[in-house]
DNA sequence: TTTCAATCGAGAAATATTTATCGATAAGAA
DNA sequence: TTCTTATCGATAAATATTTCTCGATTGAAA
């Protein structure tokens, strides 16, 4: 009966906007002012009315005849994506995916800041990555609630990626980006994205096979 | 008219095997003999009829009231996906990504082995990382013909990527595994994935803003 | 001013994917 | 042996996603 303010939009097309938003960006800064979903999808190799539905969750218009400004699309994906503020983040697992994940400066651009990394190994433990010091894991929970955590990201092995999120949620976090190849058993109310490398180079594997059979 | 070996099966139920398969090895791991859909979809949270679905593209069979074997069950994830043997691949970028992914040793798991890398900065060239020589741009296309390498890993910025999706071209790479921000223009017959962790956290982000809405 | 071409937005149609239903089968208990 | 239960495989139904169609709108050219 409510009025619900963020409406659910299919997961293809939410994973869809982040290339848009890299296109629009690269024609931003060639000087374009103004594309067409028709454009938009010759170049990005997509149908140019499911290009024009995907932007339309955003809320942004477009003028027929034109398409759509470029600045305000942008804006208006990073706001639909909740990437024009940044969101702290606590990582845990230094590792060397970990240590790669801290060194990556492009979260940022897609507002996530990953503030403090987190290991059980005491060797990692007081070490600086890329400028940020590794803590021990058991700080984390108070840590978290104190700054009022709400992402985290897990880069350990797959046998420590539940005591990992177990973690995270007693310290109050709600959003777990899972690098690990485990599925996590986790709340009702957390939200959870699992990276994973296995399934692209699965999906790879599988077309290869099929290209060169 | 021809007797295709290789039926295609629907990509999210290949996105979801490689969660299976660990899943299973984990079950192997633990002295498992059987296992049924219904118990694998309890513990990954999905449909049993699902998981019998998914599992069927791989040409397995169970048994009733029993369910599958878990060790042949292994071995026909493995079999469709191609990762019973080892695929050679060379790596193009050798930045912060680039390493990380050199040093990963979990690929092998995968079916994949990065055996060399290649930048066209001149100061990274002759280096090692984890062991693997970085050589210069320019001699990729003439060992990639030699080596027979059929798969390629782009870690450059975007603005780098298409010119070394070209590279590849050259060289007789049938497959990319594009971790670059863009879209690459290709051969029709060429085979891309583009890893996208933008689009995890895309997906993260808005889940995120509609459970603390 | 009128005409034309490009594009949007909305809704319909087509396709893909997930979920439900049901008869058949196999293992173990009665 | 017969009954019961868990599970499979196949098919049908439901849902989600993509693609198509078409009238309306806009800017630019005639």
């Amino acid at each position: 009966m409510s009025v619900v303010p963020i409406k659910k939009a299919p997961e293809p097309t939410i994973r869809r906007l982040p290339d848009y938003y890299h296109y629009l960006k690269w024609m931003q800064s060639n000087g374009r002012e103004v594309v067409s979903c028709t454009h938009i999808a010759r170049d990005l190799d997509l149908d140019p009315t499911q290009v024009r539905k995907d932007l339309a969750v955003t809320g942004i218009r477009g003028k027929p005849k034109v398409g759509y400004l470029v600045t305000p699309l942008i804006e208006s994906i990073e706001n639909f994506l909740g990437w024009n503020n940044l969101t702290d983040a606590f990582l845990v697992g230094a590792g060397s995916l970990g240590t790669a994940l801290l060194g990556y400066q492009g979260f940022k651009q897609y507002g996530l800041n990953i503030v403090a990394a987190f290991d059980k190994d005491k060797r990692k433990i007081g070490k600086k990555i890329h400028g940020k010091e590794v803590l021990p894991l058991d700080k984390l929970p108070g840590l978290a609630e104190r700054m009022h955590i709400l992402i985290g990201v897990i880069s350990v092995p797959a046998e420590s990626a539940q005591a990992a999120a177990d973690v995270m949620v007693e310290g109050g976090i709600r959003a777990i980006w899972n690098f690990a190849p485990v599925s996590l058993d986790l709340p009702e109310d957390m939200v959870v994205q699992n990276e994973n490398l296995a399934s692209s180079l699965a999906v790879l594997s599988r077309q290869l096979a099929e290209a060169v059979k």
